[in-house]
DNA sequence: CATATATAACTTATATGATAAGTTTGGATA
DNA sequence: TATCCAAACTTATCATATAAGTTATATATG
């Protein structure tokens, strides 16, 4: 067993960023999500730095999104997921005062993307899993009918929305645009509220919003990628122009 | 002043988290890069926790690109940039082997969209940007003929091309497309090579790549948008049919 | 007076040691 | 065998101390 080489870091870097891409590289190697980090006293001990320097160094990596930490238990290696990019797009639009709306074009371009590829290669449990999002659409919508401006209710709605297009993204077979598009529905949640006082306000009843899922579900179904594109980028188009319309009033 | 209350994590909670969240929280209302964080033992007092509980919530933060830590001095506010993003990225590609294409097709998408909107709305100084790239490319293109196979040179290229479609992205005036595509550059740059292997492999010239990059410089300065969008997407299918096309050898 | 420098005050980086409170495991027990 | 409990592990947090950067201040120098 190699004597473990105790870690100096190089003038204008310290040991917790040093210990940090070390366990990165180890993550990297070991790569599968669910392994478990060795406990911190074994990596303090392997690095040759104090417990607290590793701690530190764990964190980090829990920031990135590339461990979970829970009490009790080592540090488990997580499945890459929007999360902790949400945080940074958030951040992004926070800063930016037109970020909403950059943040919209971007998320049309992806979830164009991902139709397109749900079109073409969308397994039948993929699509069983839109359908379910639809299905939840419909049922929640009619009591949105029928009760009028139940928050609670709305946000049932939004989940199934949001779901509805998570699960295209993820018919889409492409880990990427369903990372990003995860990513995106935190940020984006104020823009959909925004869109649908706007649609509320032009007297458009909420079986509209579903007939138009329920159009881009169908092309994808026939593997009609055109067709999907087209209903998706109508779909968006629409919602955004609502969200402006809102904006204005 | 209210008396400092102390945080007290709820079960399942940890006060590291907890004071996470309220940094993120202050860091959203000061929300101007560069500012200063208060001092590890300012925050500690105001919070209630030791200072080691301060430490590990900035390094969360830091791990998310919220802040800049350095020796000495407090934690600053930092810039959102892609770099944060870009080892999210790279954990994505690296944890699905297909993880790859999926990211060169989700490039795909964005860097059309950002040359649409380039050609729209590309100010002077950002056209000029562009054009820097371009003449690096053309440059160092020189060398790459003459002398063959210097790896440093190569790399110099690289720069160059990323640079360009940096720039692009730039010019679209959409901050969050600006993040993606540079959050890309790293993990991206493996393929990189790989399509120059294969186009070297075909006999194909620098010049022809750089002459692509011109063509839609040109578009861009025409405000032809539709052009642009065909430029970029016949630049870029080509590169991935080279990529492929090294894969293969 | 202006400038350079040395010193003090702040501030972060890291280590040690201790305690509390979760989780896991293995054995005793019914 | 199934269940429950205690011991062993492991993380969470704290207090304290020292080293080593950064910044501000005051002093000396030209």
């Amino acid at each position: 067993m190699a004597k473990p080489a105790s870690i100096v870091p190089a003038k204008g870097r310290t040991a917790v960023v040093d210990v940090a891409d070390q366990l990165t590289e180890l993550i990297y190697a070991k790569m599968t999500p669910g392994v478990s980090l060795p406990s911190e006293a074994e990596m303090a001990a392997r690095y040759g730095v104090s417990r607290v320097t590793v701690r530190e160094a764990i964190k980090m990596l829990a920031g990135r999104g590339l461990v979970e930490i829970s009490r009790g238990r080592r540090a488990v290696i997580s499945e890459p997921t929007g999360e902790a990019l949400g945080d940074f797009l958030g951040w992004i639009v926070q800063f930016d005062p037109k970020g909403m709306f950059d943040l919209v074009e971007v998320r049309m371009s992806l979830e164009v993307k991902a139709v397109a590829l749900a079109a073409q290669r969308a397994t039948r449990p993929a699509i069983a899993g839109i359908e379910n999002m639809l299905d939840g659409m419909r049922e929640v919508g009619k009591k949105i009918e029928r009760i009028d401006a139940d928050i609670e209710i709305e946000r049932q709605f939004h989940r199934y929305d949001v779901g509805f297009h998570e699960a295209v993204a993820l018919a889409s077979g492409n880990r990427v645009i369903t990372s990003l598009i995860e990513a995106m529905a935190v940020p984006l949640e104020r823009s959909f509220f925004m869109s649908r006082r706007g649609k509320a306000a032009r007297g458009i009843p909420v079986e509209h919003t579903v007939a138009a899922h329920q159009k881009i579900l169908d092309c994808i179904k026939n593997k009609d990628s055109t067709g999907a594109i087209s209903a998706m980028r109508a779909h968006l188009e629409e919602s955004a122009r609502d969200m402006r319309a809102a904006l204005e009033s």
